[in-house]
RNA sequence: GGGCGGAUGGCGAAAUUGGCAGACGCGAUAGCCUUAGGAGCUAUUGGGGCAACCCUUGGAGGUUCAAAUCCUCUUCCGCCCACCA
């Protein structure tokens, strides 16, 4: 019999479709299991990341079905966003055209990988039927305070010329298309995430099944940082310059204080000061200058003096006030004292522009001097110059210093955070428009909830040039003010992708529901997402934006948990050639084109073979033609099965099984295969077992589904092959009577004996010493150290 | 600068978590089968050595009866964050 995998492909990927065979429905007598996998941007076609992140996920479907479980594994489409609008643009189509498009394509691409989908449960984030209760949250959050518009500086893109979160910048750059991002003042929706900051950094530590490395990325994206602001008094004034710090250890190490050039107080201090016309220009220059340029490490911090003085509240010493580029207005106070002898930034500042300096913290071992010092000492050690506090160690002193001054009200115990709060206006068309119309007379006013959804108009001219083509389109922009009915203005502003997908995993319990954006009861049932996939680059992003509305979902009663994601796992990149695969670097191969010649069940099995999920895999075609053989070999038992049992065989059986779900259970398919493989082996060498047969292709079904079921079907099963079971470990064919045993001599090995499990220590040791192989090893030597590792090694020590 | 993760044959990788390093596979070599094979089967495959043996997990030390695994130092690579006070 050959293997005929295209034909056994089309025939089940049929069949599954047909009979609706993945379709789930709550059942409270059944334990659930929620599978989800990071829903795709519907590009049109699939790519190696996609097969690889979705294999992963189907095997665990698979493999929960088997075990019983009542898997919901849905999948839907991304659908908003750019690329459509690019495409209308070129192509003279429209984006909810070329999307549909490009979603049929990829849903027949998903269906040919074999994945286990429920398809009655797709969602599209373009439809209104979607977009619709992305709205309805919008208001709500509203109402509570939680969206809301403030006019601020801005991350600006020129190229898709729209704002961008602070989350979607990187390295200074769009995350979408690495255009410089620019600075630019503008008025912008928000999303309040800094009200929950607290919970999504407490909740953090509930996530023990998450990857570590993701929530040291989302604990550090939050960036709580504890320290004092501390009240400097201007020389000669009563107003207060406010700095922030980490280190108040420090504070009498203080010798100048620095402000960030936008720094509000600025102005007053320079006006009619000799340096007055230079500071003006130098501030100007910065506010030109794009963040990008600034925050880049190795331009030289620049700085200059305003000409005033302030007062540090410790000592009462008059200390000069600069103004610097490296201080930002957007963290802490925009303000900071400098202690140059123990900031390395501050210690290059004071240098290069002469400033005074003094040490406060001496190390243990020695005494620091100034004129020897080449760089900032910033470890631990004893205060020194820091009146009453001297003697005390930095850490105690940091403590004391901090009471010490709140009691005298010359500073605070503060806690800043590095979390900004969400950018979400777009200036563009292809996204879910924001709910809001504005009106002369009752100024921003929310579209009632009856009105919703506030549909996109398919109408809207795609030139590629003046803004955002809903500006455009009169008859959504001029609109009756739903308090008033005088003629007023829509939002033309639409909202960030992210904002579909930060709660999608809900609307997949009851993607039909239309009385709100999900069925209370039905999300009940399946939340929370028992297993998640997706890349890593998701995991400040999405996954903290998801954090935060299942949090907001909690606190309007619609759910019952804060977390939405039980278990988190992420995928490593496909390589091709030590590199990511990517169209610029043309190192793309085509899942499809692999599919036709080798099967979409060899793919599955060398992507999963080839490396584990969590590491990088490097794209090999002799490996993948290395997977189909195996198919082949396997298939080839079925020709002369025999009704027979070999207790051998049936021992690496049962020894596999449990391998096997094991490593299932881990996701360490890579190892549970290389199980497999052996007992295929074995199979080989002790003749074709029916029985072994039969279990070996139940383990493998998770894998390739299409040529299990065909094999299962050979067999003379009538049913699915996913509607059985995971075969049963039997405990008593795992013990073993006799083991091997390594005797070293010193460490290294010098031979094996076979004894039986039960033998005692005595006649091990018996045996041990009477054994002719050893005897060149310890002759004449006397045994100081006999150690025995029970049913493994033993280790004679001369 | 901070955080996290790596480094094991020609290659992808295993190693029950301190107990036989290199499972499984790719590639390679030889043979069988075949009209032929880029199919299949069998054997070999970390390095050195005729051999007994010796060496070998980026490098240098250490702990231990025993180290890929633990500790210290060090080199290189990847990812994330970052003038964050």
């Amino acid at each position: 019999m050959f293997y005929e995998f295209k034909k056994i492909e089309e025939k089940w990927q049929k069949k599954w479709d047909k009979e609706k065979a993945y379709r789930s429905l709550p059942d409270p007598k059944r334990k659930k299991f929620y599978l989800l996998e990071m829903f795709p941007y519907p590009s049109g076609k699939i790519h190696m990341g996609h097969v690889r992140n979705y294999t992963i996920g189907d095997v665990a479907s698979r493999f929960k079905m088997l075990q019983g479980y009542n898997v919901m594994h849905p999948m839907g489409f991304d659908a908003f966003g750019q690329p459509a609008e690019n495409a209308a643009i070129k192509n003279k189509t429209k984006p909810d055209l070329w999307t549909h498009k490009c979603i049929k394509d990829m849903e027949q691409e998903l269906k040919k990988m074999g994945f286990s989908y429920d398809w009655e449960r797709e969602i599209s984030t373009c439809e209104p039927s979607y977009y619709k209760w992305n709205q309805w949250i919008f208001l709500k959050m509203f109402e509570r305070g939680l969206a809301y518009k403030k006019a601020s500086a801005v991350n600006w893109c020129s190229s898709c010329s729209t704002t961008l979160a602070n989350e979607e910048v990187i390295d200074g750059a769009c995350w979408r298309c690495h255009t410089k991002v620019e600075q630019k003042d503008l008025e912008q929706w928000y999303l309040k995430i800094t009200e929950y900051k607290e919970k999504l950094l407490d909740d953090l530590t509930q996530l023990n099944e998450w990857p570590e490395r993701v929530i040291a990325m989302q604990n550090n994206w939050i960036g709580k940082s504890s320290g004092v602001d501390i009240y400097f008094r201007l020389s000669n004034s009563d107003k207060i310059i406010s700095v922030f710090t980490t280190r108040p250890d420090t504070i009498f190490g203080a010798t100048y204080i620095v402000l960030a050039p936008e720094h509000p107080l600025v102005n007053g201090l320079i006006k009619g000061k000799p340096q007055e016309k230079e500071a003006l220009k130098f501030i100007d220059k910065v506010a030109k200058e794009s963040k990008v340029v600034r925050a880049s490490s190795d331009v030289k911090k620049e700085g200059i003096f305003t000409g005033s003085f302030a007062v540090n509240p410790v000592n009462n010493e008059e200390v000069p006030i600069w103004i610097a580029d490296y201080v930002l207005m957007e963290y802490g106070t925009g303000a900071i004292m400098a202690v140059p002898t123990h900031d390395q930034r501050d210690f290059l500042f004071a240098k290069e522009h002469n400033l005074p300096m003094r040490i406060v913290i001496n190390p243990t071992t020695y005494d620091l001097q100034l004129i020897t010092m080449r760089e900032a000492y910033e470890g631990d050690g004893k205060q020194v110059n820091s009146g009453e506090f001297d003697g005390l160690t930095n850490t105690e002193a940091k403590n004391k210093i901090a009471n010490w001054m709140e009691q005298k009200k010359i500073g605070k115990i503060q806690t800043h955070w590095r979390l900004r709060d969400w950018l979400i206006s777009r200036q563009r068309y292809w996204g879910t428009p924001i709910p809001i119309i504005y009106c002369e007379k009752c100024g921003v006013v929310p579209v009632p909830y009856e009105d919703l959804p506030v549909e996109l108009p398919k109408d809207a001219p795609f030139t590629g040039e003046g803004g955002n083509p809903l500006g455009k389109v009169k008859k959504f922009v001029e609109v009756k003010c739903s308090k008033c009915k005088a003629r007023a203005r829509r939002e033309t502003d639409t909202m960030a992708t992210f904002f579909d997908s930060s709660w999608y995993f809900l609307r997949f319990c009851s993607p039909k529901f239309n009385a709100g954006p999900f069925d209370v009861q039905d999300a009940k049932y399946w939340m929370t997402v028992d297993q998640y996939i997706g890349g890593i680059e998701h995991a400040i992003l999405h996954l903290l934006y998801s954090r935060f509305f299942t949090k907001f979902f909690q606190d309007i009663k619609m759910i019952d948990f804060s977390e939405p994601f039980q278990r988190l796992l992420t995928q490593g990149m496909v390589l091709k050639d030590k590199e990511v695969m990517s169209k610029s670097k043309g190192n793309i191969v085509d899942p499809d084109s692999m599919i036709k010649n080798y099967g979409a069940d060899a793919l599955r099995l060398f992507i999963l073979f080839a490396a584990p999920p969590e590491t990088e895999l490097e794209w090999d075609e002799r490996g993948l033609e290395g997977a189909f053989k195996f198919l082949n070999r396997v298939w080839r038992i079925q020709d002369n099965l025999k009704e027979k049992s070999d207790p051998e065989l049936l021992k690496i059986l049962h020894k596999t099984i449990k391998k096997v779900g094991d490593d299932f259970q881990e996701f360490k398919f890579n190892t549970a295969i290389a199980s497999l493989m052996e007992l295929t082996n074995a199979i080989y060498q002790s003749g074709s077992d029916k029985e072994v047969f039969a279990k070996l292709i139940i383990m493998l079904s998770p894998i390739i589904p299409h040529f299990a079921e065909e094999a299962w079907q050979q067999l003379g099963n009538k049913e699915s092959i996913f509607k059985t079971v995971w075969p049963l470990v039997d405990k008593k064919l795992l013990i073993e009577e006799n083991v091997t045993i390594v005797i070293q001599v010193n460490g290294k090995v010098r031979t094996k004996i076979d004894v039986a499990v039960s033998i005692s220590e005595d006649e091990l040791r018996k045996m041990v010493l009477a054994d002719e192989r050893l005897k060149p090893w310890i002759e004449n030597k006397p045994i100081r150290n006999f150690i025995v590792v029970p049913n493994k090694l033993i280790n004679l020590v001369l």
